[in-house]
DNA sequence: CTGTTAGCGCTTTCAG
DNA sequence: CTGAAAGCGCTAACAG
């Protein structure tokens, strides 16, 4: 930048301008140090330039398994982040115990203007580190029950589930079952469960262990819950996956052992990723909006750091239960 | 860190050791830095450490399709880069024209120590505006063909496509089909056709425009291409997709229209992704390491930047082709 | 609209 | 093994 300054005759603090507010300078200064900054192929030194001001970073913690909701979701945030002129700092892990620590001292080594994290922080040396280092945080997350750090966006999966629950039980399935995978602590799936459980309850059907089947977030999971829950008694007459990767697989399964979906055994999935509507038969399934979640919590932080929006806030979305042949 | 240094009773100079060079320093020492670091609960500021020695940064530019296969490599070198002690800048875009140098001048931007990018370079300024900063780079590639501009990690798209082609023709398969993707003038995928039809000619089989079709990367693509190349006459009797997304939908197709596979037509995919195993009947594929080749690049990529490689190397990962039911 | 001065928080270099 | 001085490249604050 000095060399700028000195080939085009003026001060270092005047291309600082011209560069990151060109409003500030007149039009032909502005012109001609830009005409050396493009002849010298200059990149200004945004870590230089993050030591005075604040740092036009984001930092972001992704969940390990990554499947294709999530992508959709880190496509929208990086999107909004382009769009706002902010990089992206991304950690890929888990936020569970000292793991969580870890990666949140990691992301703050680089002094981020702002955090998006993809569930509710939750152990309180984690919260206290965030806390006093005092950037506003978006929260993508369940958002019932539990009071966000600073702004949430997000919906609420215990009403999706009940959602797809009531929709199920009133095409007139009698013994509705259901395939969750493990929570890691992670409420949003353990409020789906509760979500079908209260339907169930709600409409005085009967429901019990005996209807429900953890497995792992893998295809194969959903062959293996299938399996199972086909084979208890009474019958179960629908299946409600809480991904749309079990489901998938369940319909394989289905093809394989004979049964017909959704006369033998009707099936619904989570999340509408982009093959539900190609499977044979396509796939009921809960429709969430993962891009549009990611770039809305990317702008909400956006706000937050730009001081146009006060903390506190909870953004919820819209989900839609999308009937397809499947159940 | 200057508190740091005030209330432990030495220089900050002596606290900067402590944290950055233990062994530089007396156990008692730092020790007792340590101690108040943790009472403070201070977080080292990585930016400006980054003003004198280089940054802990690998900035990543990673395609707009963001699909399983891209999601598994993400997750490799986030792994690796968290093992190594190093940070993760990504964009996500593609590297086509203008939007390609936009990204690398945004990245460039936080001085990076090293670039990881999915495929080879294209515009002639990227290609220079990188090999003045002079860090190093590893390209996850095609490794055929071109030369990296400092080192790649991948491969051969040809020898995979050639390898698969083979494989059907070998089981007897009389007129096989290929559907692409649009390559984005991305050259592992022209190179996956060219594989393809090279294993035709070599082994002296017919085949022409009527075999190959172009369609989206979306499952829909998949049920689009079932269909046209099954209407083509002479009847194509095996059907090679250059991803799985594809082939998943074309399997349902398949279903909906009653054809059997691999009886009437047989079906292969691309990738191994995870629920190529699931599907009914389970699709022959061909894997590729993706988690691997993610995890290569990154360690290969700080071999570079510590100096324990000399660029220009290309480094080669197996794949393979995994025969399962569908063709 | 442009310039001077100082300083962000750390680490390199050179001394003790 | 520890410290003092200087400076990384940029921008906020305060002139002019």
């Amino acid at each position: 930048m000095r060399e700028i300054a000195a080939r085009s005759g003026f001060a270092p603090i005047t291309v600082s301008r011209a560069l990151s507010s060109p409003e500030k300078v007149s039009k032909e200064t502005r012109d001609r140090i830009l005409e050396v900054v493009r002849e010298l192929n200059f990149v200004p030194n945004n870590v230089a330039g993050s030591m005075r001001s604040p740092s036009r970073i984001i930092a972001t913690i992704v969940p390990p398994i990554i499947n294709l909701g999530i992508a959709e979701q880190v496509k929208g945030m990086s999107d909004a982040s382009q769009a706002a002129g902010y990089q992206f700092l991304l950690v890929q892990g888990e936020l569970t115990g000292t793991a969580e620590e870890k990666a949140i001292r990691a992301l703050l080594g680089w002094r981020p203007a702002g955090f998006v994290l993809q569930a509710f922080v939750k152990s309180k040396a984690s919260r206290e580190l965030l806390t006093n280092y005092g950037a506003p945080i978006v929260e993508i997350s369940e958002i019932r029950g539990r009071q966000p750090i600073d702004t949430a966006v997000g919906l609420s999966n215990f009403e999706t589930a009940y959602a797809m629950t009531t929709y199920l039980i009133d095409k007139g399935y009698k013994r509705i079952g259901f395939v969750n995978v493990p929570a890691h602590g992670n409420d949003r799936l353990s409020q789906r469960g509760q979500g079908y459980r209260a339907a169930l309850a709600d409409r005085r059907r009967k429901h019990g262990p005996s209807q429900e089947i953890e497995v792992p977030l893998t295809p194969h999971g959903g062959t293996l819950a299938l399996n199972a829950l086909m084979s208890r008694k009474p019958a179960i007459d629908a299946i409600f996956f809480s991904s749309d990767s079990l489901a998938l697989a369940a319909i394989q399964e289905a093809h394989r052992q004979g049964w017909d979906v959704p006369g033998d055994v009707a099936i619904a999935g989570y999340g509408d990723l982009d093959f539900a509507q190609e499977l044979y038969p396509r796939l009921t399934t809960v429709q969430i909006p993962r891009y549009e979640m990611g770039k809305r919590a990317v702008e909400t932080l956006v706000s937050r750091i730009d001081g146009r929006l006060a903390p506190g806030g909870i953004f919820k979305l819209d989900f839609a239960v999308v009937e397809r042949e499947s159940a």
